[in-house]
DNA sequence: CCAACAATATTGACGACGTCAACATCCCGT
DNA sequence: ACGGGATGTTGACGTCGTCAATATTGTTGG
């Protein structure tokens, strides 16, 4: 990397897409703008326009590194030898984890304005996202854990769960420490029910 | 309403709010300006700042108005002389329907940039709004058709299996049919657990 | 009744932004 | 080596939010 700024830049796409990621934890999505971009990496203001269409490209593309972090997230948090219960209280809280660290990046990943071509790719990371869950759904049913029942509608069911926690948290109305002890509790009602047994 | 514009319109503010909500229902967040509410208003480009100090007091305002429509909807569909699963079922049902029906306004509502002299609204709406399940599950319990446990958990639970479906739904990550055929095994689920009894 | 005064609306300006077209520079494959 | 495609620059345009200065209207106390 040369001390006088050579007329490429190299790999400006990473550094767009890494800068607005700090730009967008740090400021807020507000702040964002393809402009300030530009200035931070020492590049003229339309030189992004070479590597994202649109200002709403460069926010799919945000997205979909928001996807990958968080599929990286799950897995790593995932461990398939435990039983049913430590291990989903383990993916709901890597969850809750990544929704409070990652609040704005979060709200861009739901959110619903990315043009149709990013669209499936939007879904296709949703999908390997949701893949975690399916298959500790899955497992605990193949082992008797839990009833039996269409594998999608119970992953959906305690997908709403984990994702209602962490959208609450994340939105701020619920303090992240009383939502990180209210996991265990919330997992185990979704496991046995609030009604008398 | 005189057919020459008076200097003063007479309800400039409600008339801004009520054009938003219809912009943002039609178009989007994203086509949301002040000077085209004006626009539309038949008013100067910078009349607004007369009823809201900043583009973001207009939102609060929106969302405030949001809140109270939930509200509404939430109080209307809630029939205490239900047994609890039923009850929940229209609860549910109703919070879902808003959700489809009012997407980018939920968004707005839940968007967490409003500034302080708004959050405190923000919060005793969202209080008031969270009301109607804390009655459902207070009654309940009173009623010995749920365990006996600290009824705020109780609520933040199925609170978050609720707002999970709905948020899931208006995310366009759900179809809206299969979420609403969904609500009903949600529900049961979410009394009943998904452990084999 | 009318004169201040507050509330409300207008006008004009400013800076920031996204986007586009025209042009400049560099890199790589043939 | 050379020509074309990729990448970056410059300048311009229209829109936007916001502010200060000004104009108009509504209201209220004397």
């Amino acid at each position: 990397m040369p001390a006088s700024r050579p007329y490429h830049h190299g790999d400006l796409r990473s550094t767009l897409l890494a800068s607005a990621e700090r730009t967008l934890r740090t400021k807020g999505i507000t702040a964002l703008s393809l402009r300030e971009l530009a200035r931070e990496a020492g590049v003229s203001h339309a030189a992004p326009g070479r590597h994202f269409k649109d200002k709403q490209a460069l926010l799919d593309a945000l997205a979909l590194v928001g996807y990958d972090r968080l599929e990286q997230a799950l897995n790593a948090a995932d461990d398939p030898e435990l039983p049913l219960e430590p291990r989903l209280t383990a993916l709901a809280r890597a969850y809750l984890r990544f929704a409070l660290d990652h609040a704005e990046l979060l709200e861009l990943m739901y959110a619903r304005k990315h043009d149709p071509d990013a669209h499936e790719q939007m879904t296709a990371a949703v999908d390997r996202t949701v893949g975690s869950l399916e298959r500790v759904v899955a497992d605990a049913m193949r082992r008797g854990e839990i009833i039996e029942d269409d594998p999608a509608r119970l992953t959906l069911v305690t997908g709403a769960g984990l994702h209602g926690l962490a959208s609450l948290a994340a939105a701020g109305m619920l303090a992240p420490e009383e939502a990180l002890e209210s996991i265990g509790e919330l997992v185990h009602h979704m496991l046995y029910g609030i009604k008398p047994r």
